[in-house]
Order: C-alpha cells, then sequence, then structure tokens
DNA sequence: TTTTCGGTTCTCTTTTTACAGAACTAACAA
DNA sequence: TTGTTAGTTCTGTAAAAAGAGAACCGAAAA
C-alpha cells in the first residue's frame, strides 16, 4: 500500500502524541501506521518501507511494542512473513493500566505523609485529602467500566 | 534543614516516578524535595545546596514547574528570597488534567475511523467502542469528583 | 547444500537532553 | 556610587537516546 497525505499527517501527530507520554519517536509512529494502515497491519518490511527507516529501529521497536503487548503479530500459511497489529481489543485493559498508572503516586503521597513531622498543618491534610481520593479513585474503576458497558448493551 | 537519608532516597525514587511521566529529572526531584521539605518549602539556593546542582539547572526546572502551574512562591517581607511551593491545593485540577490528557487520545481515535475505509470491520467496531468508552469517561469525570466529595463530608 | 528470506544484533554516528559554569541583570543595600 | 543579593541567560559539554548500516542467524526454499 502507499499512504496518503492525510494518512502520513495523521501518523506523524499520533507519533508526537506517544513521544509526550515518554515513548521514542519510532514507536508511537509504528503505533499511528497501524492505525491508519488500510488492512489494520503491516509486515516488517512495509513498515520499513512505509516510514522510511532501518530494520534495526524497526525490529527494537516492534520488541518493544511487543513485550508491552501493545502488538502481536500473526502469521499466514505459506508465508514467512509476520503480520504485525495493534492488540484493539485490549483498549480496555490498557487504559486501565493507565489509570492505576497515574493513581500510582498515591504511594508517595502516602510515604510523604508518614515521613512529615507536621501532621496537624495545612500541608498534610491536603496530602490527605489528595490520598484518599486516591483511593476512591481506585476502587471507582471496575465501575467505571460495568457503567460504561450497561450504558451501551 | 539537613535532608535525611530517608528524605533523600524518597526525593530519588519521586525524582524517578515524575521522569517515567516524561518529566526531567530535575524537575522531578524539585517535586520531591518540595513534598518532603520540613517546611513544604524551599528557597532556590536552598534547592541548589540540598540538591546539589547548579542554579542555572535550578533556574530553569523552576520556570517550567511555574508555567506549568505547578508550584508558585511567596515571598515575606524584608526578605527578599523567593520561597516555592507546590501548590498542594491544586492536586484536584492537576489530576482532573491528567484524566483529561489520557482521554485526548479519543482525538485520534475519531481521526483515524473518519479516515479509514473499512467502516464495517471489527477494527472499527473495536475503536468505535474505545472512542465511546472515552466519551464516557470524560462526562464522567465531574461526577467522579463529586462522589468523592459527597462521601468525605 | 547452498541460497534466500525475514528478521536480529552489534557497532558506530548523529542528535538531543540535561546540566555546569560563568557572565549578566535588576533590585535593593551600604 | 558601588556593592551585594537573588536569580536569569548564554555558551559549552558530557551523557544518553535514537537510529543507521552491516554483519549475522535460523528456518525454509531451491
Amino acid at each position: 500500500m502507499v499512504l496518503s497525505e492525510k494518512q502520513k499527517e495523521l501518523i506523524e501527530r499520533i507519533g508526537v502524541f506517544h513521544e509526550h507520554k515518554g515513548m521514542q519517536p519510532l514507536v508511537g509512529r509504528i503505533m499511528g501506521l497501524l492505525l491508519v494502515h488500510d488492512d489494520a497491519e503491516a509486515t516488517f518490511e512495509e513498515i520499513v518501507e512505509l516510514l522510511g527507516v532501518s530494520k534495526s529501529a524497526v525490529s527494537n521497536a516492534l520488541t518493544f511494542l511487543q513485550a508491552k503487548d501493545r502488538v502481536v503479530y500473526t502469521t499466514k500459511p505459506g508465508d514467512r512473513k509476520r503480520y504485525f497489529k495493534l492488540k484493539v481489543n485490549d483498549w480496555r485493559a490498557e487504559f486501565e493500566r493507565d489509570l492505576l498508572k497515574i493513581a500510582e503516586i498515591k504511594t508517595f503521597v502516602d510515604e510523604v505523609l508518614e515521613e512529615r513531622k507536621d501532621k496537624g498543618s495545612d500541608f498534610c491534610s491536603r496530602m490527605q485529602d489528595f490520598s484518599n481520593f486516591l483511593e476512591f479513585f481506585k476502587q471507582e474503576i471496575p465501575s467505571l467500566f460495568e457503567r460504561f458497558k450497561k450504558k451501551y448493551s
């Protein structure tokens, strides 16, 4: 396949978005490519050609994406190539991981509170509020998905 | 003040946590310092000395943190120094920003869906589910904070 | 069994990041 | 008016990240 201008531009923007999340440039662009690719999957060679990067870079990026459980590959009978695709089925699990990750700060908030000597201070009480909220938030996550499921069924 | 071993170690861990979120090392450690600092605030000079870094690095990091609305400074009469502290009051706004940020992917999902030609495919329908969920999620955010408020009052 | 294909690994280069250090500046102080 | 304080800005640099390119490797094909 050949990428349209619109597709190329989308890939770049999706790439930058993921870069801001801490991923390396090529990783983000590969995710972009797999999203806009007409077949929703691509071979190793195709990725190299469509993104104009080296085999080594693609190899490393794909290894990373597979380790992070974001990409899988399938094979086809009589074809040695691997067909890489995003695990779109798993958006729920992935999103849940993201939510838990941002709530992870609770660990530090709690440790800080334990360590501080000014327990009664305004500072500590604010931090305690935050910690309480984070606990509440974590507990709310499952019900969030359930409520969504109920709404769309 | 002087930092205890436990405080130093906490600062490093908080620093690394923020690094993983894409912030530069010193920015994360300054946030850590302001969290564990006995006074919950620190002067420019103190930050330089306690973290053992250069003035320029601290200046840039503080400028960044203020631009991101994470840190403010106060002054005291007859004292030219600035006392930098975290905006702990704003944890709610900050957390909301984080949530909106991870939901930002919806923009791309929707653009991808618009661009794709295989509208009826399994791939597209999964992506549409995800987009619907993200919309639902964004709408749920205010009520999340309200429910928390109600619970703790 | 040799060649080809599909991908990996290693080494080297380029680019970017993060910071140091010194010069600089604005405000106040002596 | 000169000096001091508190911080900023500029320039250089060490280290790390990102990727190129070539050598390599294993499985399958010829």
